[in-house]
RNA sequence: GGCCCCAUCGUCUAGGCAGGUCUAGGACACCGGGUUUUCAACCCGGCAACAGGGGUUCGAAUCCCCUUGGGGCUACCA
């Protein structure tokens, strides 16, 4: 049976590259009927925390991605979160040492960075200097007690060439001298990740690794720690890298940077910005000076404060800005890889039935973010309506609209109403003027200027509230009626009539169309905004 | 610097492994037009690529080599 497996480090939200490698992973489980474990690689103290955890586990959710042992459902081989697992890696680290196939170090950071500098100014590639006999676990403990860092590392002894038969990329030759004794148990008595990842892929009887070419070069010491430890060798497969617009590969770093050359390049008040982003003046001078990077959401509400958009990196992001899950699995899924009949949009079903390791590819592709925009558009027209709903609702509560108080019915109307929408960002937009008190419309200048300050546009909306009020019934049909009508009495377009209409009643151009918008709002409310209007733009 | 990976329209890609059917197909973007009560959506049309050089072969986008370009890694991070 094929076991795969996604196994992140919780250093925060979920990006879209580890999204992608999480989806072939589990594209292929499901497709072979194999299984997909989660496991949590938590073994930088520094940089893990349990609210990352959270949320990768809520992003993967969002997305579909299922697993069948992991966090929450459990499983067999647990525990699925390596900090727990530190007995088990002890175990093999002591069975190596007793073997003299790894040992200990006592070196401190400084001394390993003068070795590390050393070669680099020899242009030597940095190779450690195994000792001629390997300290014994006693001189460990006295180093230990001393308050030196213990450390262990594998002693490289293989001379024969080493072969990576990458599924991908067929044979990847390595040379085992250029592969110095890596260390595999830290100072703080935790597996490093080539060590933990070994234990846990062969006891967890992982038989696939599909993961990013950032670990290809790994993948040597990974054999060699499994020939030591008497282990299998997984399949192994080294997705090719997303990279963005800057260049370099996708990474999260592309948020706060763009936010904080925005900021840069702004004369925005500085002190009103940290307030914003509710951090002090002093946090926010260190993020402008690139020492420290906030936290999301500060980033967040700085660049709402700015009214700039961040380029999306992490899953929430796309979530956050209108994408449908469906989008994003889809499209990840086509970074990369595609279907022999040459589909592009696809739902979860066709994407696993399709799915084929043989027809991945393997440069690396760039994120389009029109293209996904394209997809998304074709997605909430695809998407049951049901779904549709129940997505338009998290959307609406992640982002904190005003329209998340609404009803299904209520939310399916909406999206009716909106057909061919890209986001689902757009159609909040377009609506939230029904869910916002009267009085609290805010006119867009520009909107007031190019439509309410034309000759005839006052009197035209005095004469529709008129209209409105001798409405014997109010419906979508008598409503389209009387607004045809008026058009046609005016010998103008319909046009004329509607964008008056729609800027008194949204405030701005952009809205459902105006029979809809009219009905969404009601009878009493559009009158009153009409007034409204009339009297903030009547007078010159 | 060293090691490794990659190379088809602006972008994602099909074709490549099993050379001829490829005057290189699709999608997105873009441009032009149509439709229209705004924004979208929708319809029609158009532009656009085998990185360069050498081989192998009757024949190369497809196989080999070199160059160039891009990317990755080079941690007690994963």
């Amino acid at each position: 049976m094929v076991v795969t497996r996604f196994a992140p480090s919780p250093t925060g939200y979920l990006h879209v590259g580890g999204a992608r490698t999480a989806l072939f992973n589990w594209l292929l489980a499901r497709k072979t009927g194999g299984k997909f474990i989660l496991r949590i690689e938590d073994t930088d103290l520094k940089r893990n925390t349990p609210s990352a955890t959270q949320q990768v586990l809520a992003d993967l959710h969002w997305l579909g991605i299922d697993w069948d042992e992991g966090p929450e459902v459990g499983g067999p081989n647990g525990p699925y979160f390596q900090s727990q697992r530190k007995e088990i890696y002890d175990y093999y680290v002591q069975k190596l040492i007793a073997e003299k196939k790894a040992y200990y170090c006592f070196d401190t950071a400084e001394e390993i960075e003068r070795l590390r500098k050393e070669a680099q100014t020899n242009k030597q590639t940095f190779l450690y200097p195994r000792p001629q006999r390997f300290p014994e676990p006693e001189e460990a403990r006295r180093a230990a007690a001393e308050g030196r860092p213990v450390t262990v590392r594998l002693a490289v002894t293989e001379t024969e060439p080493i072969v990576v038969k990458d599924l991908l990329r067929g044979e990847v030759v390595f040379n085992p001298a250029e592969i110095g004794d890596f260390v595999i148990l830290k100072s703080d008595g935790l597996p490093t990740y080539h060590l933990a990842v070994v234990v846990d892929d062969e006891l967890m009887g992982v038989t696939h690794v599909i993961r990013g070419q950032e670990h290809l070069m790994n993948t040597p010491s990974h054999m060699l720690l499994q020939k030591a430890l008497g282990f299998r060798t997984p399949q192994y497969l080294h997705l090719s890298v997303t990279v963005s617009e800057s260049g370099g590969k996708l990474s999260k770093r592309e948020r706060p940077e763009t936010l904080r050359k925005a900021i840069l390049q702004s004369d925005a008040d500085l002190d009103a910005l940290a307030w914003a982003g509710g951090l002090s003046r002093q946090e926010l001078d260190l993020f402008l000076s690139g020492e420290k990077i906030p936290d999301m959401p500060a980033i967040d509400a700085m660049a709402t404060y700015l009214g700039i958009h961040l380029p999306e990196i992490n899953v929430v992001d796309f979530l956050k800005s209108g994408y449908l899950p469906e989008t994003m699995v889809n499209f990840l899924a086509l970074l990369g890889w595609s279907p022999a009949d040459g589909q592009e949009i696809m739902d979860r079903q066709t994407l696993i039935a399709s799915f084929d390791l043989n027809r991945l590819n393997k440069s690396n592709s760039f994120f389009d973010r029109k293209k996904l925009l394209a997809f998304n558009t074709e997605h909430i027209k695809r998407v049951p309506a049901d779904m549709l709903v129940k997505h338009f609702r998290v959307f609406l509560e992640t982002v904190g609209s005003p329209a998340a108080a609404a009803d299904d019915a209520m939310l399916g109307h909406l999206l009716r109403i909106n057909e061919g929408a890209r986001t689902l960002a757009q159609i909040e937009e377009k609506c939230r003027f029904a869910f916002v008190a009267d009085e609290a419309i805010e006119y867009d200048p520009e909107a007031v200027k190019k439509v309410l300050r034309k000759e005839g546009a006052i009197d035209i909306l005095k004469t529709i509230a008129q209209r409105l009020q001798m409405l014997e019934t109010f419906t979508a049909e008598s409503l389209e009626a009387m607004l045809r009508h008026l058009a046609e009495e005016k010998q103008a377009g319909l046009g004329k009539i509607a964008q008056p209409l729609r800027v008194a009643i949204t405030g701005t151009t952009i809205s459902p169309p105006i029979f809809d918008a009219v009905n969404l709002l009601g009878l009493e409310r559009t009158i009153k905004r009409i007034e409204r209007a009339v009297q903030l733009f009547g007078q010159a």
